[in-house]
DNA sequence: AACCTGCTCAACCGCACGCTG
DNA sequence: GCAGCGTGCGGTTGAGCAGGT
């Protein structure tokens, strides 16, 4: 019986925990010189007794050049509520949005500050009436982006399920113009998945007002701009009132 | 001062997926 | 089709710290 001889990787034992100065810099300076093509290797060859995985996660969280250090801003934590709100715990995809910003960092941030703010918000919009013009739902929602759009998730830690609401609504504001002005006022000319020059009624869009999947499926396939396309239809097609919207359910 | 509690965040763990042979 | 491997992602852990009692 053949049996398959396993590589044997010199031993030697691993470090854990946190990172000294010394094996950042071996790290850094072995990336920048050399890449990271194969990150198993990374460690044996920069002389670090890690493995690739911690290693490839030091660099993504803290050597990558052009990580930002500093707190989270407003601007960036609306971005977070919004993107969360359609995503769900999609964190590497919310950090697409986020240039100099880690999943990890997103992730920890949500999780320590945005949770409960979100789950307060979500009790306080179902113990609240209000009733608000279609322009100043759109600020709402650049404001408190969680009032504004929300899509079933798939994932099973999805915000929905947390607060057991929201399941398969899909709450948008009163129309078309407040869909156009959302997502055109959203992304802007240096957002990289967003194409100013496309129509949004053109034919370059499939016409069918369903939302297949979350964005992820639509950036996988290239065309993140069906996706939201997709979710300005459903809007514009939607008889659903603002308190609908609001509320996230009829 | 000592202890407790809650928070933050760096890092680890396990799983899923894609690629390759 | 399958196994092995590498990578990426999301969930979780735990050390360190700050504030309260």
């Amino acid at each position: 019986m053949l049996k398959t001889i396993a590589v044997e990787r010199p031993k030697q034992r691993q470090r854990k925990g946190f990172w000294s100065p010394e094996e950042d810099e071996k790290l850094r300076s072995f990336i920048l010189s050399h890449g990271h093509s194969c990150w198993t290797t990374v460690p044996i060859k920069a002389g670090l007794q890690r493995n690739g995985k911690s290693c490839r996660l030091r660099w993504i969280n803290y050597l990558r050049p052009g990580l930002k250090r500093d707190m989270i801003n407003a601007e960036e934590e609306e971005i977070i509520l919004t993107f969360h709100s359609s995503l769900g715990n999609k964190w590497s995809r919310i950090a697409k949005f986020l240039p100099g910003r880690t999943d990890n960092e997103i992730k920890n941030y949500w999780h320590s500050h945005l949770k409960k703010k979100w789950l307060k918000s979500q009790k306080l919009q179902h113990a609240t009436s209000i009733s608000t013009s279609s322009e100043s739902l759109v600020a709402c929602g650049r404001r408190n982006p969680q009032t504004l759009i929300s899509l079933p998730e798939k994932t099973s830690s999805s915000p929905s399920q947390e607060s057991n609401d929201n399941n398969n609504n899909y709450s948008c504001s009163s129309g078309p113009e407040i869909a156009r002005l959302f997502f055109s006022e959203w992304f802007t000319s240096s957002d990289p998945y967003f194409d100013h020059s496309s129509n949004l009624t053109d034919s370059n869009h499939i016409q069918t007002p369903n939302i297949q999947g979350p964005v992820s499926d639509y950036e996988e396939s290239g065309d993140v701009n069906q996706f939201y396309y997709n979710e300005m239809v459903m809007m514009s097609n939607s008889n659903w009132t603002l308190n609908d919207v609001v509320f996230g359910s009829k």
